[in-house]
RNA sequence: CGCGGGGUAGAGCAGUUGGUAGCUCGUCGGGCUCAUAACCCGGAGGUCGUUGGUUCAAAUCCUUCCCCCGCAACCA
């Protein structure tokens, strides 16, 4: 390789419990059209994504549903690379977590900090709460009691190591006050540092004992590397660190962006920083919290923003359209709201009725005036051409600035300036009646001429974010030759004259809103959870648990008497009310038989209280009490929903039956 | 008093060394006809959440209060 600049991005490995969304969508795009940029510019960039597969929930997902742990993420595995494939991702490496070389050297990182005395054994005194099956520290208790369910603990010691973050706490805080560009956006930095840095750190805990499906700790094996020790060191296991084969990792690191969801800032601005001072190794110069891609709320109940599956969306609005959406949409740094108008909406005024249709217009005035060959422009200096062609001079500094700030959706707002700019030259300068005088020949062909070039800086710049556009502008406009097409390129006037346009297919066909909205929201008619958020998480938060036992895809079979163990009972809603301080919970009041009894049921968002009042539920009767932000819960009221809850309806009779008769 | 973000036109947002309130979409009217019923121009629409203050002047600084959201917790 020749001495180019390098430049190393990340997006977080996902985790593989699922499938992904559209926010993990949201991460990678961004995070490809950020290395597509730096190659266009002449970097020699190194993009890398992947999967972090080990973990308790995975090991009871997998067993829930008859398979290994390996098999069962390597299937979902493979759909993470289909979708990145489907969405022209262009990473150069994707890391496994089981992959061989990362397991190596998870070890021998582990080993290396043990043996330096920054992982030391200790025991985990927790007190331990069994309902809840966790571990809690004495300060987190409230009242001595369980903060999660109030309830009492006991005091449990489990065998663990940790890792010594205490002692590179001050290195790191100076870190970050002398390096503003270290955190981004900087507000995240003021929130590691008063609510983590400051106040001082704990010790990590990095091994458990309580699972298996982990990297085992090398010299005690009974111990499994527990999350971020294994997470993080992806970044560089990927590189071949420690491996006799390094040399990726000398070319590349450190790393110029990981790009993180703001969800995981705190592990990738505190934990990570001080894994690699404990290695010796110099930090990533940046790593970048984006925000979340939300859930339209809840003001028009149809058309709601139901449909999260990017292959679906992809399937119907295209690749370039959703990549369009999802990078001008979100303003870098805080939240965007998905929703199906705001998507429609942009492709419809953006790609259709802006882009589309200037160069649908152009080639075609070209054929009519040309015979579709591009003219050469006149020699005469017109003054209505200078705001144009000016713009058109500037735009490549622009795109340049503010993609090396990470200002994604206004890089594209420049590109799609000059766009709005050829649209109103066209208007001034009106082609149609210049055609009409023979003596206004070489005036139309400045004008035709300045569209295409202007047309050819649109597609070059548009490169990094719109995979197929970009090219099949240059198909239309006839453009084959390479150096037309580089960012060097970008010189007003380099268009060579006489080239053959293309007419071709629209770009991006017109959308017909309302048809468009009524048939999405027909096919889910539900209230939309306002709540639930595309949360573009990436390494496997600690915090990430979604529903426990999850029903098997394919129905492990149960004996008769497995079912009777199960007693479920019709239960009239007597009463209903939010609970106090929970998103989710709702507390009823059921009247079953001759008894009244208190269940709380997670079903806010899909029913206001008073509408529940006076219809009978089924009730599992015998399921143990369990108590909820200081609530006991006697059961457990029937729902039936799809796996991303997004449609759910309260299970009930089809005839008015009285409350207490058995369910079987 | 857990931490943090925010309340600016119908919607989504920009706007801090204080000096006539902007952008995109929508809406209404006009123009044009090369084009994907697209494009261009113009209008309407905001006492910039509330209270008090500093100032010649505050969306912008200080203060009171209200409301929303995120983190955390919880969703049997």
């Amino acid at each position: 390789m020749e001495n180019k600049k390098t430049f190393y991005i990340t997006t977080p490995i996902y985790y593989p419990s699922d499938k992904l969304h559209i926010g993990h969508s949201y991460t990678t795009v961004a995070a490809d059209a950020l290395a597509r940029y730096k190659r266009l510019t002449g970097y020699d960039v190194y993009f890398l994504t992947g999967s972090d597969e080990h973990g308790q929930k995975i090991e009871r997902k997998a067993k829930a549903k008859g398979v290994t742990p390996q098999q069962y993420v390597d299937d979902i595995v493979a759909t993470f690379k289909d979708l990145w494939k489907l969405m022209d991702i262009s990473n150069d490496g994707f890391v496994r977590t089981t992959d061989k070389y990362h397991e190596e050297c998870v070890q021998k990182i582990f080993k290396k900090l043990y043996d330096q005395g920054d992982i030391y054994k200790s025991s985990y005194t927790g007190q331990y709460c069994t309902p809840c099956e966790s571990f809690w520290l004495p300060r987190q208790l409230k009242d001595g009691c369980c903060p999660d369910c109030g309830g009492p603990v006991e005091t449990v010691e489990e065998e663990s190591y940790f890792f010594r973050l205490s002692k590179y706490a001050d290195r790191l805080i100076e870190h970050i006050k002398t390096h503003p560009e270290f955190i981004q956006p900087v507000s995240r930095a003021n929130e590691m540092l008063n609510n983590f840095l400051l106040p001082g750190l704990e010790d990590l805990c990095v091994s458990r004992t309580t699972f298996s499906w982990g990297i085992p700790v090398s010299f005690d094996e009974k111990h499994v590397v527990y999350v971020w020790l294994d997470a993080l060191s992806n970044y560089i296991s990927k590189l071949g660190y420690l491996t006799d084969d390094d040399s990726l990792m000398s070319k590349y690191w450190p790393a110029d962006v990981h790009l993180v969801g703001k969800e995981i800032v705190r592990f990738h601005t505190i934990t990570w920083p001080i894994m690699l001072m404990a290695l010796g190794l110099p930090l990533p110069k940046q790593v970048f919290g984006h925000g979340w891609l939300v859930l339209d709320g809840g003001k028009m109940s149809k058309s709601k923003g139901n449909v999260v599956d990017p292959v679906k969306l992809i399937e119907r609005y295209g690749v370039d359209a959703i990549r369009y959406f999802l990078l001008r949409e979100v303003p870098f740094g805080s939240d965007g709201v998905f929703s199906n108008e705001s998507l429609i909406y942009r492709i419809n005024s953006d790609l259709a009725n802006d882009l589309g249709n200037l160069l649908s217009r152009t080639v075609s005035m070209m054929e009519k005036y040309f015979d579709g060959v591009i003219p050469a422009p006149g020699t005469a200096v017109v003054q209505e051409d200078e705001p144009l062609t000016s713009l058109a001079r500037a735009l490549p500094a622009k795109v340049e600035e503010n993609m090396n700030a990470l200002r994604i959706p206004e890089s594209l707002m420049d590109i799609f300036e000059l766009v709005g700019t050829c649209n109103k030259y066209i208007d001034v300068t009106r082609p149609w009646l210049l055609a009409k005088d023979d003596g206004d020949k070489s005036r139309l062909a400045s004008v035709m001429y300045n569209l295409a070039e202007c047309l050819r800086f649109v597609g070059v710049l548009l490169q990094p974010y719109l995979t197929h556009t970009a090219p099949e502008i240059f198909r239309q406009l006839g453009i084959a030759d390479a150096s037309l097409t580089s960012f060097n390129s970008l010189t007003y006037g380099k268009l060579p004259s006489g080239i053959k346009v293309a007419r071709g297919e629209s770009l991006f066909p017109r959308i017909d809103v309302a048809k468009e909205l009524e048939l999405l929201a027909s096919a889910t008619e539900h209230k939309a959870d306002n709540a639930c958020q595309l949360n573009a998480a990436g390494t496997a938060a600690p915090a990430n648990t979604q529903s426990a036992p999850v029903a098997p895809d394919t129905a492990e079979m149960i004996e008769y008497d497995d079912f009777a163990k199960l007693d479920l009972r019709l239960a009239k809603v007597i009463a209903c009310e939010p609970v106090k301080r929970s998103d989710h919970l709702l507390n009823f009041t059921l009247q079953v038989g001759d008894e009244t009894r208190t269940v709380l049921s997670g079903i806010k968002h899909w029913y206001a209280p008073e509408d529940l009042v006076g219809k009978t539920v089924v009730l599992v009767y015998n399921l143990k009490p369990r108590k909820m932000c200081g609530i006991e819960s006697c059961g457990m009221i029937l729902s039936a929903s799809d796996d991303a809850d997004v449609q759910l309806s309260v299970l009930t009779t089809l005839s008015e039956l009285p409350s207490g008769l058995k369910v079987r």
